[in-house]
RNA sequence: GGUGCGGUAGUUCAGCUGGUUAGAAUAUCGGCCUGUCACGCCGAGGGUCGCGGGUUCGAGUCCCGUCCGCACCGCCA
C-alpha cells in the first residue's frame, strides 16, 4: 500500500495518528534549521515538516528533492501553529518519519502551478505536465461530471446507449472525410464518421425507439478555437416523436445540466425562426445575453439623395446604449473594424442621441433631424445612446450587423460568462443555394424533412421550404442541432432528386438506408449536441482545447507525440498506397 | 487558400528613430536563515535574438523569402 490517505483529505481531527501519503512535490521551503515541502496530488496540497527532530539519513534524502519528485512519506499528524486559510488542510502538518523517492523528476519546462508562467505551446507539448495543474484538470474533471449527469438523465428516461462503427463508408456529402486505408481490400478505404447519422437512424428502423452514445465524431476540416478534427458529440434520436418532443425533451435536459452540475436555475428558454434571428440579431446563433437588436431602416432610409443608402437592397442598424460620446478617434476606429474583410463593410454610419437630446449625425445634411429622430424610435433610443448603421446586400449586411452587435456588447460588458441563455432556433430553411456549383445543398443533411405545409413549395420555390429542423443555442455558441428525419422513401427519392443525387448515386451512397425503409421505419428524429462546446460554456472558456485531455494545434498536430506522421515503406506497401506529393 | 498578430535566457516578456558587453522577472545552481506557505536575503551560471538572404560602416531592430505558433475569413451538410 503506497497510502493511507490522500494529499486533500487530512483534517484537525486526524492528529496523532500515523498517515502514510505519496504525491508530487510541489515546493520546498528551506528555513535553515527547518524545511516545509508541499506534497501535491489529484485531491490537494499536505505539508510535510522536517526539523532537528527529523532523523539524519531523511535530512539527506529531503535535500535531493526537487520539483515534481515522486515521493512517499510516513509521519505524523499534528495542528499547526500557523494556519494557511488558503489551502483545506491548512490546519494540519506531517512530522515526517520516513521518506521515500518513488520517482525523480528532470526540472519541468514550466511552474506545475494554477498560473503557470508557461505559454500555450510549450503547455501543449508536454501536455501531461499541463494536466497536473488544477484549472486544467478542474476542466476535465467538470467534463466527466457532464458526462455522468446526461448518461443519468437519459438513462432514465430509457434510452439506450449504443455504440455504432468507427471504420464505416464514406460520403462525400457535407465535411471532408478522414479516411482509412483497408489493408484486406487493397485501394478501397474506410471513412471516420462525421457523426453517426445514418446508423442511428437504422437503430430507429431497428425498434430501439430510444438511443444516445457520447461519441467520437471526425471531421477533416480547418480548426478554431472552437473546432477540433475529433470531437464528442451527445449524439441521440427517437422514434414515434414529432418535433415539439425532442424540443421540451432536450430542454428539460439542459435545465438538468445547468441545475445539477452548476446549480443554476435556467429561467426562461425562448424559441425564435430562423427568419427572426437573422432579421433581428443578423446570426442563426443569437447572443440573447442582451438586446441591441437590428433595426431595419431600408424603407426610411431611401428617396433621398444619400447614394449609398438609395442604392442599398438593405440598411439597418444597431443602438448601443451609452455611447453617444463617442469620440472621432473611437469611432474612426469601428469604423475600421467594420472595413476589415472578415466583416467587409464599405463604411459606417452614426447617428449620435447626444445627451442634451440633439441629435447629430455623419449624414446630417443627407436627412432632416426629424428623419433621423424618427429612425432613432425603432430602437426606443434614449439620449445618450449611438445608433451604428450599415447598409448593402441584405444577407451580408444583416451579417455584419450580428458581428457589430457582438462586438459593441463586448466592448459594453454585456456578456457575463456566468449568465447562461439558451434558446431554440427552428424554422430553418431545408435547402441552401450554391452559387458555385449552381445547385441546392441540404442545411441540415437530406435526411431532414421539410415541414408539410411547406411541401407543395418544394417544386416552385425550393428556396422557401422550410424543415423541420431546429439547433441549440448558448451564449452565441451552437451547442448542437437537429431535425424530424424523412422516414418515406418517396419523400426521400424526392429530396435526392432536388439535391441532383441521381438514382444510381443516391443508392450507391446511401442504399442501405433506402432498403432499410422499405422494412418499416417508424417516424423518427433526434438531435446532437458538441460535448466539448458543452463542456467549455460550463467552464467559462472560449476555447474547446482545455476541456480536451489531449487536443491538437491550429494545424491539426498533435505537439506532444508529433502526429501525423509518415510511415514506413513496408505499411505503404502492404497497403497499396504510393505517396504523390506535388 | 487568405488576413492579422507573434517568435529574444529553461519559461514569460522588455529592448525607442539601426550604434559600446542584449536586460527584467521567474525557474535552475551555490551560500545564509526555526514557522514558512508566491518564504526572505546574498551570489552564480544561463542567449545561433526561429531560419535563409538582402540593405548598411554597423541589424534583435529595416526589407524580402521561409518555417513555426495563435486568432479570424474561406471551409465546417
Amino acid at each position: 500500500m503506497y497510502r493511507t490517505h490522500t494529499c486533500g483529505e487530512l483534517r484537525p481531527e486526524h492528529q496523532g495518528i500515523v498517515v502514510t501519503l505519496a504525491g508530487w512535490v510541489q515546493r520546498k521551503r528551506e528555513l535553515g534549521g527547518m524545511t516545509f515541502v508541499d506534497l501535491r496530488d489529484r485531491y490537494g496540497i499536505t505539508q510535510l515538516v522536517f526539523d532537528e527532530h527529523t532523523p539524519a539519513e531523511i535530512l539527506d534524502n529531503l535535500k535531493k528533492l526537487g520539483r515534481e519528485y515522486v515521493i512517499q512519506t510516513t509521519g505524523l499528524v499534528r495542528e499547526r501553529s500557523n494556519i494557511n486559510k488558503n489551502i483545506a488542510t491548512g490546519n494540519i502538518e506531517i512530522e515526517v518519519q520516513s521518506l521515500t523517492v518513488l520517482s525523480p523528476s528532470a526540472v519541468p519546462p514550466f511552474t506545475i502551478e494554477d498560473e503557470s508562467d508557461g505559454g500555450d505551446d510549450i503547455r501543449m507539448k508536454y501536455r501531461y505536465l499541463d494536466l497536473r495543474r488544477s484549472p486544467v484538470r478542474d476542466n476535465l474533471i467538470l467534463r466527466s461530471k457532464i458526462a455522468h449527469a446526461v448518461r443519468s438523465y437519459l438513462n432514465e428516461r430509457n434510452f439506450i446507449e449504443t455504440e455504432t462503427p468507427v471504420l464505416m463508408k464514406s460520403t462525400p456529402e457535407g465535411a471532408r472525410d478522414f479516411v482509412v486505408p483497408s489493408r484486406l481490400n487493397p485501394g478501397e478505404f474506410y471513412a471516420l464518421p462525421q457523426s453517426p447519422q445514418l446508423f442511428k437512424q437504422l437503430l430507429m428502423v431497428a425498434g430501439f425507439d430510444r438511443y444516445y452514445q457520447i461519441v467520437k465524431c471526425f471531421r477533416d476540416e480547418d480548426l478554431r478555437a472552437d473546432r477540433q478534427p475529433e470531437f464528442t458529440q451527445i449524439d441521440c434520436e427517437m422514434s414515434f416523436v414529432k418535433q415539439e418532443d425532442i424540443l421540451s425533451l432536450f430542454e428539460d435536459m439542459t435545465r438538468y445540466l445547468f441545475q445539477t452540475v452548476k446549480n443554476i436555475n435556467i429561467e426562461s428558454f425562448p424559441r425564435m425562426s430562423y427568419r427572426d434571428a437573422m432579421e433581428n440579431y443578423g446570426s442563426d446563433k443569437p447572443d440573447i445575453r442582451f438586446e441591441m437588436t437590428i433595426g431595419n431602416l431600408t424603407e426610411k432610409a431611401r428617396g433621398k439623395d444619400f447614394k449609398v443608402f438609395k442604392e442599398a437592397a438593405y440598411t439597418g442598424g444597431i443602438c448601443a446604449s451609452g455611447c453617444s460620446e463617442y469620440s472621432r478617434k473611437q469611432l474612426d476606429e469601428l469604423t475600421e473594424w467594420v472595413k476589415r474583410p472578415q466583416i467587409g463593410a464599405k463604411g459606417l454610419v452614426y447617428i449620435k442621441y447626444n445627451k442634451d437630446g440633439s441629435v447629430k449625425s455623419s449624414i446630417d445634411k443627407f436627412y432632416t433631424e426629424e428623419e433621423l429622430r424618427s429612425w432613432l424610435t425603432i430602437w426606443n433610443a434614449k439620449p445618450g445612446d449611438l445608433a451604428l448603421l450599415l447598409s448593402g446586400e441584405k444577407l451580408r449586411t444583416l451579417k455584419a450587423l450580428g458581428e457589430l452587435r457582438l462586438e459593441m456588447g463586448t466592448r459594453l460588458g454585456l456578456r457575463d460568462k456566468s449568465v447562461f441563455k439558451p434558446l431554440w432556433i427552428i424554422d430553418f430553411p431545408l435547402l441552401e443555394w450554391d452559387e458555385e456549383t449552381k445547385r441546392y445543398y441540404a442545411m441540415h443533411h437530406p435526411f431532414t424533412s421539410p415541414k408539410p405545409e411547406d411541401i407543395p413549395l418544394l417544386d416552385t420555390m425550393p428556396g422557401e421550404v422550410r424543415a423541420n429542423a431546429y439547433d441549440l443555442v448558448i451564449n452565441g455558441v451552437e451547442i448542437g442541432g437537429g431535425s424530424v428525419r424523412i422516414f418515406e422513401s418517396t419523400l426521400q427519392s424526392r429530396m435526392f432528386d432536388l439535391l441532383g443525387f441521381t438514382k444510381e448515386q443516391a443508392q450507391a451512397q446511401f442504399g442501405f438506408l433506402l432498403s432499410a425503409f422499405q422494412y418499416g421505419a417508424p417516424p423518427h428524429a433526434g438531435i446532437a449536441l458538441g460535448f466539448d462546446r458543452l463542456v467549455s460554456m460550463f467552464a467559462g472558456l472560449d476555447s474547446i482545447r482545455d476541456v480536451i485531455a489531449f487536443p491538437k494545434n491550429n494545424a491539426g498536430r498533435d505537439v506532444m507525440n508529433e502526429s501525423p506522421s509518415p510511415i514506413s515503406d513496408a505499411q505503404l506497401n502492404e497497403l497499396c498506397i504510393s505517396i504523390n506529393m506535388k
